[in-house]
DNA sequence: CAGGGAATAATTTGATCATATTCTGCCGGC
DNA sequence: GCCGGCAGAATATGATCAAATTATTCCCTG
């Protein structure tokens, strides 16, 4: 059966210690996680063609890994499969972000209820932790920092939801519009940006789900027609 | 930025035969179809455990292809990937079909609404044939027909709505409920089925978007209902 | 004689497979 | 009853083949 593969049976022997502990996720998880922080904080523009070596070479993994972890973000709306094989980071459209709307308003609300009825002190405190880095982001004009703490803001909300389903459906419409987040609140500068968190905070403290969740409404509201306003103002070069 | 050089389907002055006729797709394509239409017309029972090389085999298909598609609907949530390597067809509980129903009569709807205004007679024959072959296969009591038609029914709806991302969304949501109406009209007889399409048919006919929502807004909730039904009272387990 | 278009050649990239390696769960021996 | 080997299955790599895009060159036309 031993094949006289001549070559590259040697390089194997390159084992450290991984045995002990770092041996926790698979790679193409890895993979996944790192190429999903990618796109979703804009650090893909949308456009940009995604190609199965080039993330090889950047990330320095082997092929298989990555080609699943692409598979996997093209099933979740993150990448788009154009064509033949070329894969790129989807560009919002004006009718994408109608529908974005319209289904993050309809979604979303009902998460904030459901995580409103079964709210913890933790669970506040952890909220009120983000949302206040999310204000020093925004009063430091930090982008990155603005991005992540206001998707951290969304997805720990929708855990406490605990309604796995639709806090998938909510976290991929996330992956589909947050490439281009960035460039709308590059134009527009984070001191524009919609900021309902705390009216949601103070209506999730006082038990009130309704109010809860017409704030997340608006915020929801808010920020995709920010998005929309950019975007058909932006005529395509 | 200009987008396409892509089409031009046509210029075929050699390889005459070959390459236009026969699109072949890849292997790993067909796999994910030929497994989606397994889970969703319930081929595979939920609970069911998908072992990569159990698939391997039945398909007669290599490793890779079979990985990628089975990645893809995990990450659909056609399939689930529980703990240790161990992926399962999901087994729907109580609070799944909430989340499904909620969701479900949130979208479902509205890509009514959208089809409804952009309806064209072809369009409408091509549901009527749907539906007429879905009555037939009530009458005759074929199960397997029946699931067919139906999905075939909703998912050209969706697709004449010209909302791909709620389309996606809704066709994502049917996966997750797929396997689980086989068992669910197993025990209920196709007698009992809730059909709306008629009354949506009519709607959309007459050009009343509003009263096609509403019919199939109850389809939906009257099947989603009949499947909580049947599993509130499936104690056994 | 020069410029443009088309066909071909070459490089790049994607798809698939065979194979090695590791991990998990199980079974038998002590 | 516990520990260690064994088998099966999944992860991951590299090689290899096919397809496509790009670039170059040649020929035709103005």
């Amino acid at each position: 059966m031993s094949k006289a593969k001549a070559g590259s049976a040697d390089i194997v022997s390159f084992t450290p210690d991984m045995k002990a502990g770092t041996r926790e996720l698979p790679a193409h998880e890895l993979i996944y996680r790192q190429l999903r922080e990618l796109i979703l904080f804009g650090e893909m523009r949308p456009g940009e063609a995604v190609t199965i070596q080039g993330v090889c070479d950047s990330l320095g993994a082997g092929m298989t890994p990555v080609r699943e972890a692409i598979r996997r973000l093209t099933a979740e709306g993150a990448l788009e499969f154009m064509g033949n094989r070329r894969v790129v980071v989807p560009e919002l459209t004006v009718d994408s972000v109608n529908e974005l709307i319209f289904a993050r308003q309809a979604i979303e609300p009902q998460l904030v209820v459901r995580a409103t009825e079964r709210m913890t002190d933790e669970g506040l405190e952890e909220l009120s932790t983000i949302d206040a880095e999310l204000d020093a982001a925004i009063a430091a004009g930090d982008l990155q920092s603005y991005l992540k703490q206001n998707y951290r803001f969304h997805a720990r909300l929708y855990a406490m939801a605990e309604a796995p389903i639709l806090a998938a459906v909510a976290d991929g419409l996330w992956l589909r519009f947050g490439p281009s987040l960035r460039v709308v609140c590059g134009r527009v500068g984070t001191q524009n940006l919609p900021d309902q968190h705390h009216e949601a905070l103070a209506a999730m403290r006082a038990g009130d789900a309704g109010a809860a969740a017409k704030a997340m409404r608006e915020d929801v509201i808010q920020g995709m027609e920010q998005v929309r306003r950019v975007l058909s103002t932006q005529r395509s070069d």
